[in-house]
DNA sequence: CTGAAAGCGCTTACAG
DNA sequence: CTGAAAGCGCTTACAG
């Protein structure tokens, strides 16, 4: 059996709640007790039960993390382990530990949250992920049950609080870019759109596409495999005018596709231009090294657990929101076209 | 207040301790009572408290996981999701949650671990590296506290439970490929050999070349980031005989390699060939595809997983340390050298 | 087959 | 400044 309070209490000949006091530090133990207490635990090898101290504090003092629905492809998605750094880093400061979800499909996911929640194993959530019409998202409004989001809520927007970028501005922004170089046919390649943030960002597409006056949009959905790669490209071959630049909204799906490009004797950034979102090693090692743009993944998930504190540590405190800024990083892999390419 | 077991057992008509065998489903139980009382949980939507049930019971259900010492490299290397969702399936499987340490240097993630083990606020561990003097393992070794290491230990080897890949073997495997398509001059890229997989690997490299009775060995250390990846270029370009292969470590490393070569107008495989390990998606979607040892992380996750689990069901199970099979996934980053070149 | 009671190891009002 | 006591919400021998 290991040592508990009681037996810290016998040995150091003082009461039980001594000691315990001694542990939070209790302003009015004498100092003198303090030490004596301590030399004993010391000795003893004491360490609290956690067990015991969350089920009378009715708390675990733990984060849990609700994780996206798996696939091959978003497991090697470099954003999961950013936010998680983001996140651990400010957790551990604020002594908080770390669960995670470990369902694969939604409905496993949804169960291991009711558990969580209600089996109070944490005291609150972090969502990694927003989208179209979630159970997850239901029940923990519907039990005031303290969590943040990363990324916009598709709906309950007043009363959940979140971290995210401005997408829509993000791919406003990247879209201008290679605008402003020159590229007039830009081509899209996204995600699922059930996911706030790929609405987002083809809104933001759009957007740009629309204030320069241009017509036609060109839009793909692809995931980032070889074949769906070699797919789009084959698309793009057939189109009788194919697009300058292609923006994609992740490095893999960008890899995936430049893979494809070079298959086919496609040159980056000679024949067409690339950029994606994330700023990882990949962007950064790539063959071209990719424009991107930076969506911070670290911070959003620093400020979505530093937000998740301190609610818990205030309940009443004032909804905010906060959008982690992002930045263009320019690389090898956009061309500016000469007014001769423009027209073409 | 959330609703206790006495609630149900009230509204029941019941005893409290009846709810609770209703709820671990005791044979004894009549099945009326269990519907009766069932339904009535039901109504009052009632859910275990686990941190009550925990401390009763002795035990968290929970598996905490180790991490390495977080560098910007490690962070964004596909190894660790890849472990992470094998374990996770298998820890889900058996109904134990995941909890992770946050800490970042080596002590603070030793006091992670003390206060996980000391607190029980786990049943056991996963170390997913294995590294020399590492004062967390004795740790754990001086306490008996049940944990299975991912990697080969560096000491007490005849103590510990493990769940590796045969490194030595692999890039002994990877080495004699390069040598049977007739490369001669190979140069090994690895990591820090405080950690024994990065030993391991350096050996069998070495291994290989002897047993072909080839004296010269070209060893080098870079960590995965553009500037490392030029200054090695930059290393074997000035060669008076320049290898004719590279065999590196991971996926990253080889990336940044493949720029840096690129960058000097070297193609791979015509010029030079490269090999890595692991299979992520960023070997499938490199250009060229990169030739890979597949170490299976998902598997090795899964079965370090699975060994702690028995472990902790049956404390007096026999030691047992599992080997995962490597496989060679051969793809367009080598060439095999004609008579000529060899002779070059 | 079910209930009353003790107990897991802490914390925290309430006394003094 | 410190102690005795109650209690957090379960589980599990022990009775009957």
């Amino acid at each position: 059996m290991a040592v508990t309070i009681k037996d810290v209490a016998k040995k150091a000949q003082v009461a039980p709640s001594t000691v315990s006091r001694v542990l939070s530090d209790h302003p009015k133990i004498t100092q003198e007790t303090k030490e004596k207490v301590r030399k004993v635990m010391e000795e003893l090898g004491y360490h609290p039960n956690l067990l015991a101290r969350n089920l009378v504090r009715q708390s675990s003092q733990t984060v849990g993390i609700i994780m996206k629905e798996s696939s091959e492809h978003s497991l090697f998605d470099p954003f999961f382990p950013a936010v998680l750094k983001g996140m651990s880093d400010l957790l551990h400061d604020r002594e908080y530990s770390i669960l995670m979800t470990t369902g694969e499909t939604n409905e496993e996911i949804y169960q291991d949250v009711v558990k969580m929640v209600q089996g109070k194993n944490v005291d609150g959530l972090i969502m990694l992920y927003s989208r179209d019409e979630d159970p997850i998202l239901e029940h923990l409004l519907k039990r005031k049950f303290p969590f943040v989001m990363i990324g916009k809520p598709a709906t309950h927007i007043d009363e959940i609080m979140y971290v995210d970028n401005d997408n829509v501005k993000a791919a406003r922004d990247m879209t201008q870019y290679l605008l402003s170089i020159g590229h007039k046919r830009i081509a899209y390649v996204g995600g699922n759109p059930k996911f706030e943030v790929h609405k987002d960002r083809e809104q933001g597409y759009r957007e740009a596409l629309q204030i320069s006056g241009i017509q036609e949009t060109i839009i793909f959905q692809t995931s980032a495999t070889r074949e769906s790669g070699k797919e789009l490209v084959d698309k793009l071959l057939k189109m009788e005018k194919r697009p300058t630049a292609i923006l994609t909204t992740d490095e893999l799906k960008c890899m995936s596709i430049l893979s494809a490009l070079y298959a086919e004797s496609l040159r980056v950034p000679d024949d067409i231009s690339i950029t994606t979102f994330m700023d990882s090693l990949i962007s950064e090692l790539s063959s071209p090294p990719l424009t991107t743009m930076d969506i911070h993944p670290f911070q959003l998930g620093y400020e979505a657990a530093k937000t998740l504190v301190e609610l818990l540590e205030n309940p009443n405190m004032m909804r905010r929101n906060i959008l982690v800024p992002t930045s263009l990083v320019k690389r090898q892999s956009c061309k500016k076209l000469t007014m001769n390419e423009e027209t073409l």
